[in-house]
DNA sequence: TCCATTTGTTCGCCTTGACGAACAATCGCT
DNA sequence: AGCGATTGTTCGTCAAGGCGAACAAATGGA
């Protein structure tokens, strides 16, 4: 995750910082201005010179309305697709707890996939993972009950359930058995 | 979006990179070592004082093997679930295409959530949304053929796809209807 | 055309971040 | 205990970021 980063964060930052300011469509004198900050440095910075500090960057991003992390982060990802079913049977089965790592996304943005399968009436526990894991979950087949350990919710066909994956959370089949996608963001 | 900015950069980098540095398992004078930082730089930092460059949080980011992000930005979202058929019916009905905006997400995690209802045999052409935006779609009834406008994917029910949704893209139904959620990230 | 305004870049000055050393506090081993 | 190593904090120094002013280029009315 770490290894596909820039060399220098100015790299990234100088072209997204342009792009986000011209998409804006103001002026770096205006964007000075609003941000609180002199025009020489926005200048600077997106020639790519210099190193901006923090509450700089966290300024400009601010006055673009922009999240911070467009401003230091690559580009983005592309199109994927995942079919139903065609699930590489992957580790940590569990009983007959099937989970299916279906793509490790690329670089940059950290977000796997997963497609799960319960069996009738049994229930999974995951552990907490890593701080600022959130899981959204989409029901495709069956009902299930999941969620945060201390508060899981039933779920039919089609439902949808995010949480944070930084606490103890089940997965339990009400009905024969259950399936269900599973996107896990790193963050 | 931006407003849920915490006052000051520092107040939310201090303790999360107090936290993550922990969450290594590395002292101090470790982190300083790989990341090629003075210890007192850190300790500063980890005290909540100063203003780091960006270069600078760019290496302990890299050193702990976590996103930027997550040194910079708040915390992370709680629970949520959206019933399959709740959709509140909601703006831009185009024919009998329905999108139905189920979930605006919490502040700071910009994350949208559609649930989406095509007719038979229609063809709905998205324009290029902002930067940075990307799509998930989970089929939950039906087969449409959807993605960017160039390369769209055919899709049956449980399949997952995602692109970037900055270049114009298209959902059509391929049998009498279909519905699917959409995750929008604008990250 | 001319002039006024606004664009973005380049210049010194001053503040401030990052460094390394010296520091006190804690831990670990015998 | 006793001592060595390591923890994290505080100090002065130096380099670098951020500032405002002055600058040249491009724009746009009258």
């Amino acid at each position: 995750m770490s290894d596909s980063r820039a060399a220098t964060a100015l790299e990234v930052i100088a072209p997204a910082l342009r792009h986000a300011r011209e998409d804006a469509g103001i002026s770096l004198n205006e964007l000075a201005k609003r941000a609180g900050l002199a025009k020489s440095t926005l200048s600077q910075l997106e020639s790519g010179a210099g190193n901006p500090s923090v509450e700089t960057l966290w300024a400009v991003a601010a006055t673009l309305e922009v999240p911070f992390s467009r401003l230091v982060e690559p580009p983005a990802p592309h199109v994927k697709v995942i079919r139903s079913g065609r699930a590489p049977k992957l580790g940590s089965e569990q009983g007959d707890f099937a989970a299916g790592l279906l793509s490790s996304c690329p670089a940059g943005a950290s977000r796997d996939l997963y497609e799960i399968t319960l069996p009738p009436e049994q229930e999974r526990h995951a552990e907490p993972h890593h701080r600022g894991t959130i899981e959204h979950l989409v029901v495709t087949s069956g009902t299930l009950r999941a969620g945060p350990a201390a508060e899981p919710v039933e779920l039919e066909p089609g439902d949808y359930l995010t949480f944070s994956g930084e606490v103890a959370h089940v997965y339990r089949t009400l009905s024969r058995q259950a399936t269900a996608l599973l996107i896990m963001e790193h963050k």
